[in-house]
DNA sequence: TTTGCGGCTGTAA
DNA sequence: CTTACAGCCGCAA
């Protein structure tokens, strides 16, 4: 039995981020190559678009060899917000991305569209 | 329990 | 450009 008694609402009284998560891990590879998506897009795709946040959340917990291109995801502003802004810089750039001022991505040219 | 912060977003001033 | 407020979730103090 439970530790509470009877208090506790019938199935999933929160909506499960557990699937959320693998939307977004779905959406994150879709991205193709030399195209950038922002976090509230993605979320808005994944059917959440207010879990923004939960987005960065989700990026920053991926795996080291993760084969997923989490640099492709940048936010909103066409800002690389990521702590680790050199690397996501550098793997942008590999791949034809112009990345001005160290941080900045033009949307208006790599905004991908699915 | 509350509070604050983070790979956020929008709107407003 | 900045600050502020409102929303959302997970985690640490």
């Amino acid at each position: 039995m439970s530790k509470k008694s009877g208090s506790e609402p019938p199935g999933p009284a929160r909506p499960d981020l557990d699937a959320l998560r693998q939307q977004l891990w779905q959406w994150v590879n879709a991205i193709p190559e030399g195209r950038v998506a922002t976090y509230g897009q993605l979320a808005k795709l994944a059917g959440a678009p207010a879990m923004s946040r939960f987005v960065g959340r989700v990026m920053s917990e991926l795996p080291k060899g993760t084969q997923l291109p989490w640099h492709r995801v940048i936010s909103g502003s066409g800002a690389i917000t990521n702590p680790n802004v050199t690397e996501q810089a550098r793997r942008l750039r590999a791949e034809g991305v112009l990345v001005s001022n160290g941080r900045r991505v033009s949307l208006a040219r790599y905004a991908w569209e699915p």
